[in-house]
DNA sequence: CCCAATTTGTTCGTATGTATC
DNA sequence: AGATACATACGAACAAATTGG
């Protein structure tokens, strides 16, 4: 049986299929990298070839070469370090940049307040679920820390907004212990696009008093399912703490609008 | 004095950092640029100024502006076209090189069947929920003739691939219906990894006879579920046919694990 | 169909900044 | 502190692609 087929993933397919238009002779270069990166396996700290010897080695200029090094790195695929010793050097793509570069394909998009939601009912009961597996104590100590920075009323709209954030920030690090990359991801990008989408950044510096109460019975009453280990009723928690969320959000955003009319 | 900082390390915010400590020429522009786009609004269509113009904009050379416009290129934000009327036009990210970019962060990342299908077992009833509503005529027909590909036995193996694309492909053009671009995506995306995955592959290139006929029984039951409008049914049906789906992979999973033992 | 204008794409030479030893 | 190795940036020239006459 073939096990590593030498045709392996993800190359950048995209678009169009090489066979039709000349493609430019860095976006060549470009995939000829990826190739020899994906090809010898290449680890993060590894290091390519350096400039010099690209240049020799695909006779291309300086600046040709740079351009590819240079798409590489925004792809995250490279970091370009100078110095002795220096070069392009192989890195896993940050979720930072991951995020970055999704959200630039959803920006077209019209995100709504109920379409994340949608998202975040059925993805956060699943990350709670597997982060139950792996977390520890010290885990749980840091979502009761995280819980401290919004258990009390906010004294100014700077503190209202970073008690927004760390609400948020609490189910970032409850999927932080999922080994579900993907779900976790997922439900991570869902989180930043709360925290960045212009309508709900509006709703956050809004006075909210109810919410913030009902969501940390909510997370308590999550933390001690994790502890005993109850699957289901951890995902039944989140299911009604997410739901609440939401109807907390739309009405906020509804109330918001109504103010706007008069 | 003003002294570099030696621990520069590498937290890799990926956005905005202020303005913060000696940054990149190039991503000076770039973040510049992208600002330019957002503060005024432009378009996919919309042309950028000429290289000429932004290097005396920038009082940059040649070289460091096409590197920005390169990175600009990268994270499908423009297209760069040549000859007169050329230059860079504003485009909005195609859903494939948004794939391919967030593919590329998860390729660090070993994602297993049971992973992918869990995302799966959630999102695909909702996102057939949602195309419910939208879905026409011309819709059906578009599944069933996907249906048409595989509903009878391969002649060979490069026909048995095509009928597992295609089965892959009929829950992408349902999700095409569904209003929610975000979850919309993030089930194509699961779809997309289950044809690139090298242990899907290997799993596609088998026979498998008893999948295919179950899995058209569910989908033409989900078809006409979608037809009376029974939300809850279409959602019940994709469960099952998405659990049944997994149980299918991860047993061919573990079937050809045992051979490859032998 | 070719020609010419326009604009990006690529090359070379050189100089500067930066990190390592 | 100085030498070295490397990326980063500049500028001028040339090549290729596209559009319109």
């Amino acid at each position: 049986m073939q096990k590593t087929e030498p045709r392996s993933v993800s190359l950048e397919s995209g678009d169009v299929p090489a066979a039709r238009r000349l493609r430019k002779r860095t976006d060549e270069i470009v995939d000829a990298i990826k190739r020899t990166i994906m090809d010898h396996g290449l680890e993060p700290g590894d290091r390519l070839p350096q400039e010099k010897d690209l240049i020799e080695q695909y006779s291309a200029s300086k600046g040709t070469i740079r351009e590819a090094l240079k798409s590489l790195e925004v792809q995250g695929l490279v970091r370009l370090r100078t110095g002795p010793g220096g070069g392009a050097f192989v890195v896993h793509m940050s979720e930072g940049r991951a995020m970055s570069l999704l959200g630039n394909y959803l920006f077209s998009k019209k995100m709504t307040i109920a379409d994340i939601y949608e998202l975040r009912k059925a993805l956060e009961p699943l990350v709670a679920a597997s982060a139950m597996d792996n977390i520890d104590e010290a885990g749980f100590a840091r979502l009761e820390a995280t819980i401290e920075i919004y258990d009390h009323q906010a004294r100014d709209a700077e503190e209202r907004w970073a008690q927004r954030m760390a609400e948020l920030d609490f189910h970032a690090v409850v999927a932080e212990y999922s080994d579900n990359a993907l779900l976790a991801f997922q439900c991570r990008f869902c989180q930043r696009l709360l925290k960045e989408l212009a309508v709900c950044r509006d709703i956050y510096v809004q006075p909210q008093p109810v919410m913030r109460q009902r969501g940390i019975e909510y997370q308590r009453a999550l933390i001690e399912a994790m502890r005993a280990g109850d699957r289901d009723k951890v995902q039944q928690i989140m299911r009604e703490h997410m739901a609440h969320a939401e109807e907390q959000m739309l009405a906020l955003e509804a109330e918001m609008e109504q103010r706007f009319i008069e």
